[in-house]
DNA sequence: GACGTTCTATACCGATCGGTATAGAAGCGG
DNA sequence: CCGCTTCTATACCGATCGGTATAGAACGTC
């Protein structure tokens, strides 16, 4: 009932999501985000709560749809080859030349005014459930032999997602996506195997 | 001649180096960097131009008192000293309990609305400077055998820098000093030795 | 076709942004 | 003490920030 709205609620938010890759939670302006999306400022907050909510839903968005391949890879039958298909999913998606340069999460975790405090909480939160849950991955790998027994699952995942968050910087400074992947092959080689 | 400033221009830059370092470009308002300095806004605009201008002071300052190790580094005799003292450098300064967290560069470098454009670009432009510097380093080192004659010195130090990179990003989500640490240990396995 | 509901358009809100005009205070040489 | 210069303090500038009040337009229901 009532008036049906005349956009398209998921374009707009793909929309904002690009809009804050590519520049930040406080350097993208909702009038910024308005004009983009084509729509105004009473839909945007009527649909959307405000901008802090708006950029916790393209958060969401932004993991569902660029980071999915992180949970896949994490049921790669060897650790070897989760840490490999983690880094190629990183880069790929700070790579691919119809997506914003960087990832939003890196880009999101420096910008850090008073202001934005909360959202900067929720940007290493974010990053601290991705690590932890490497972890574990390689805990069981460990476990099942996979790694040394020497190995130390937490600094490994560390490593890790260390590598991905500099190729992001990479990136976002203009690295092309064949540099970034000879990158990771050299650090592939700090991987322990068997 | 003419009245004397009244407050010392250097520690005003020290502190707005540290509150640029901690909240980025965009997240430092100028009412921020005068309540901090203890000055007011005509005496800033007076003495340092205007917001641009201060910051790329307290980048200069930065590269001069937090960055001095990276040219030292560069001095040492073989490759692998050079890149582990780059490695231990970064980690120190975006760990130092007396500074802020991570990295003012790479802070500045995910900031980037339209209005930080030529800060953004001067950013980018500075990471590039060191690793040009350090690729020619390794050019060096392979010349001189101490690299392998088929490892690429290019991406040997965009190698380095990333991890760097990814310290920075760490440090800013509030990794302690000895992860980080042995996070480095982990990478230098990737480095070829003689 | 009137009604209640939901969306859109315009115009506006106080606060803050980076930056400055103006006037007075503090030092110098004469 | 006097200019002359330089710094400081207050008060202000237009623009933009995130967010909203109000009125009208577009629908489904009765």
């Amino acid at each position: 009932m009532g008036r049906p709205r005349e956009f398209d609620a998921d374009d707009a938010l793909q929309t904002a999501l690009e809009l804050f890759w590519r520049k930040g939670y406080e350097g993208t302006s909702i009038t910024d985000l308005t004009d983009s999306m084509g729509i105004t400022k009473p839909s945007l907050y009527g649909t959307f709560g405000n901008k802090e909510e708006l950029f916790r839903m393209a958060l969401q968005r932004y993991e569902e749809h660029y980071m999915a391949f992180f949970w896949s890879a994490l049921e790669q039958p060897d650790a070897r080859t989760v840490a490999f298909d983690i880094l190629r999913g990183f880069v790929q998606a700070q790579t691919e030349a119809c997506n914003p340069g960087g990832c939003l999460v890196v880009n999101a975790a420096s910008s850090c005014s008073d202001a934005a405090l909360e959202i900067h909480k929720t940007i290493v939160e974010r990053i601290q459930v991705g690590q932890k849950a490497l972890a574990r991955r390689f805990e069981r790998a460990k476990r099942e032999g996979d790694l040394p027994a020497d190995s130390n699952p937490e600094d490994l995942a560390r490593f890790i997602l260390t590598i991905a968050q500099g190729t992001a910087v990479q990136a976002s400074s203009g690295a092309g996506r064949d540099d970034v992947y000879r990158l990771v092959d050299i650090a592939m080689k700090s991987f322990p195997s068997s």
